[in-house]
RNA sequence: GGCUAUGUAGCUCAGCUGGUUAGAGCACGGCACUCAUAAUGCCGGGGUCGGUGGUUCGAGUCCACCCAUAGCCA
């Protein structure tokens, strides 16, 4: 690798300021900080920069609902994202936030040349308005019976039980998630970014080897559908920027958040003085790199270079997209006991651990993560602990208690370090492109070499025989080396554990261009004495951690209140009317997926006489294969319902918080009850 | 519903442009060693490569359809 030094500037995406650190964004910000630190080790300048990202409606109701301000709010949950970072090794050099004065510069900038040159529309739309508030409702804050199922609670943009997608405004009786009063129709004067006429550009752009196959595969669908305008403006009351010369007219968050990048820059290049724009300038020679999740693509891959391009701006030089994290193989959730906050790892366990289990399964795909927890727990042991550590582990006690400490003049088998040293470039290759994996994958192998060079050359042997003393100072010599060689590759990865290594072994790992220094052996060196290393992962731990998450079921979800304030008790009803609802427990003969259907489960339930096809909404919840045989209680005298994948003859009684808050729980009776009887 | 991906041993994953008996780590069984955080080394059992059909002399690898999982639909 004897590039010479690149200029480079990486992001990983801002944070929302409305909820802690999850393992889920650590994947990105683990990723993109592994890769910085690597290009630094190998010699190039390097800045990670991020930011809170701190405006729209979901921040404002949630300051509301605290009963403090928007500004409070964000600066209490950056110091709690900030600390979580600190704590994960996670190495920004600057982490700033979106609602500053620099991002508010750009955000007017960028815009007032869009306007400028014609980019931007203003135009009228109808939108839901709730006549309570009085604020235009965002789609997800209005819910309502779906247009084509008429399952009842369905978002404002998609029904979660037949999948079908619409705009709000086709519910049947919507209502005002924040005050429960129906939306009226009102118009509004919104501002929009004329995407289409930055096709060309864009089609250029993505085309330019600069995403991932997949990606640019999803991008063609954009374009083949064509590229519509970008609604970059609404209405007050919202927490942002206020948009210049447009009173009462904000900038949308998924505008500013972006441009937060710049702005975070640009703080950091004033404090350090650093020229911002041979970063930012179109014709800067530095390499910008956006790390996102499969999420957000289309914002980095379509608007954000539009915007860039249109104000005057150097587009980025690629846009790395990640896929999700899921735990134990399913999506992580709250009502799982699955959603775990970087805080509830960070109480049990070393963030090295994780980063090199990310680390161990990341490559340059938007392919999903999956964090299974016995396989963390023998793999950080068995790689990090029995076969990286045990290197210096087993020799290190001879060279401090044989030779004072100190190391031979010569390695015994040069061409064994010459093997390690000729993977350099394989190793670093790998790094390059994000194929983290591939790079444990081969540093782990050599690692396995360097303990069969141990048990052939057995030094415990050797040990015993006075005469042959320089020929044990020589194993340990060379296997230590080969243990420096290992723990510099793996320095980006575990910081910490190659900072212990670099104390013990009195060498320069992580700080400087180590990588390029790699074919020298500490030879005739002092090293200092050996201390426990990293300790291995307490399944205990791992196991409490879990256990912590669990319990985040049953708190109340901080964004909103409590079950009976979401959902008040219904007005009385008289025993006569309850006794209409004919109840009866029934068993699950046959549980299967409905072909098509996202939510749904078809259940074939036992009455003992009869049989009733009924289907759930309950996929996201329950295995088909888990319910068959259970006992469960339905509505049995409920009037057939026709759906779009048959008929649903009767209801499975469940447990759900409002918009299925905290999970969903089919009731079941005790042990004994029989298929067919009633319920009262 | 449309689109983009993914689906390989119990678990987590490699398998480049199709080519001999499909690989690794963990787990499991046996042996060796005892320097090392019950670590290490050697040997072994275990897979009809999601399903069906097709192209080909030959498919985990290409095509079609289906199923499951994830995300996106501004």
């Amino acid at each position: 690798m004897n590039r010479s030094s690149r200029n480079i500037l990486a992001t990983s995406a801002l944070p929302y300021a409305n909820g802690p650190i999850h393992l889920g964004h650590l994947v990105e910000y683990i990723q993109t900080d592994i890769w910085i630190r690597f290009q630094r080790l190998n010699g190039h300048k390097a800045y990670f920069v991020c930011a809170e990202d701190t405006h729209g409606t979901p921040i404002m109701l949630k300051a509301r609902s605290e009963g403090i301000s928007p500004e409070a709010l964000i600066s209490r949950i950056a110091l709690e994202h900030k600390a979580d970072f600190d704590d994960f090794h996670i190495n920004f050099d600057n982490y700033y936030s979106t609602h500053s004065d620099e991002n508010r510069y750009f955000s007017e900038f960028i815009y007032s040349e869009l306007l400028r040159k014609g980019h931007i529309e203003k135009r009228t739309i109808t939108q839901a308005y709730d006549p309570i508030e009085n604020m235009f409702l965002p789609d997800r804050f209005i819910r309502g019976q779906c247009p084509r199922c008429a399952a009842p609670e369905q978002n404002g943009d998609n029904c979660e039980v037949c999948g079908a997608t619409y705009s709000p405004t086709d519910l049947t009786n919507p209502i005002s998630v924040i005050s429960g009063a129906s939306p009226v129709e009102k118009e509004s004067d919104h501002y929009f970014v004329r995407l289409s006429d930055f096709e060309h550009m864009l089609r250029d752009w993505t085309g330019s080897g600069r995403l991932q196959s997949e990606v640019r595969n999803k991008l063609n669908e954009w374009f083949d559908a064509g590229l519509q305008d970008w609604d970059i403006s609404r209405d007050a009351p919202y927490f942002g920027f206020e948009i210049p010369d447009a009173p009462g007219k904000y900038f949308y968050v998924w505008l500013d958040a972006p441009i937060g990048y710049m702005a975070s820059f640009k703080n950091f290049c004033t404090r350090e003085s650093i020229d911002f724009d041979s970063y930012w300038a179109p014709d800067s020679e530095a390499e910008l790199y956006h790390f996102v999740g499969k999420d957000i693509l289309y914002f980095h891959t379509l608007f954000w270079p539009a915007l860039l391009h249109g104000a005057g701006f150097r587009t980025p030089t690629a846009v790395f997209t990640h896929g999700f994290l899921t735990i134990n193989g399913q999506k992580m959730s709250k009502s799982r006991g699955t959603f775990i906050t970087a805080r509830d790892y960070l109480t049990h366990l070393d963030p090295d651990y994780l980063r090199y289990y990310f680390a161990a399964k990341l490559n340059n795909k938007v392919e999903d993560l999956d964090f299974n927890i016995e396989d963390f727990v023998s793999r950080v042991n068995a790689d990090l602990v029995g076969k990286v550590v045990n290197i210096a582990s087993r020799c290190a006690g001879f060279i401090e208690k044989r030779f004072g400490g100190r190391l031979s003049s010569s390695l015994p088998d040069a061409d064994l370090f010459e093997q390690f040293f000729s993977q350099n470039q394989v190793v670093c290759a790998a790094f390059e492109s994000r194929e983290f994996s591939r790079a444990i994958r081969e540093i782990m192998a050599l690692a396995d070499v360097a303990n069969q060079y141990v048990n052939r050359e057995q030094p415990w042997v050797v040990a015993r025989d006075e005469n042959r003393s320089e020929e044990l100072q020589d194993i340990c010599t060379q296997a230590l080396n080969l243990f420096r060689i290992l723990m510099i590759w793996l320095a980006p990865v575990v910081p910490g554990l190659a900072q212990r290594s670099a104390k013990f072994l009195r060498c320069t790992i992580e700080n400087g261009a180590t990588l390029r220094e790699l074919s020298q052996p500490l030879l005739d060196h002092q090293i200092g004495s050996f201390t426990r290393l990293l300790d291995r992962v307490d399944p205990q731990q791992a196991n409490a951690m879990l256990e912590t998450a669990k319990h985040m079921q049953n708190e109340p979800d901080t964004t909103t209140s409590g079950h009976l304030t979401d959902e008040p008790i219904d007005e009385q009803i008289s025993i006569e009317d309850f006794s209409k609802i004919d109840l009866r427990i029934a068993r699950v003969s046959n549980a299967e997926h409905v072909d098509g259907a996202d939510k749904l489960i078809k259940l074939t339930l036992d009455l003992g006489e009869e049989k009733r096809e009924v289907f759930a909404g309950i996929k996201k919840a329950y295995d088909p294969t888990q319910l068959i045989g259970r006992h469960v209680v339905m509505v049995a005298n409920l009037a057939p319902r026709k759906m779009r994948f048959g008929v649903s003859n009767g209801m499975v009684l469940a447990a759900s918080g409002k918009d299925d808050k905290g999970g969903v729980f089919v009731l079941s009776p005790d042990d004994g009850a029989q298929p067919g009887m009633r319920v009262r």
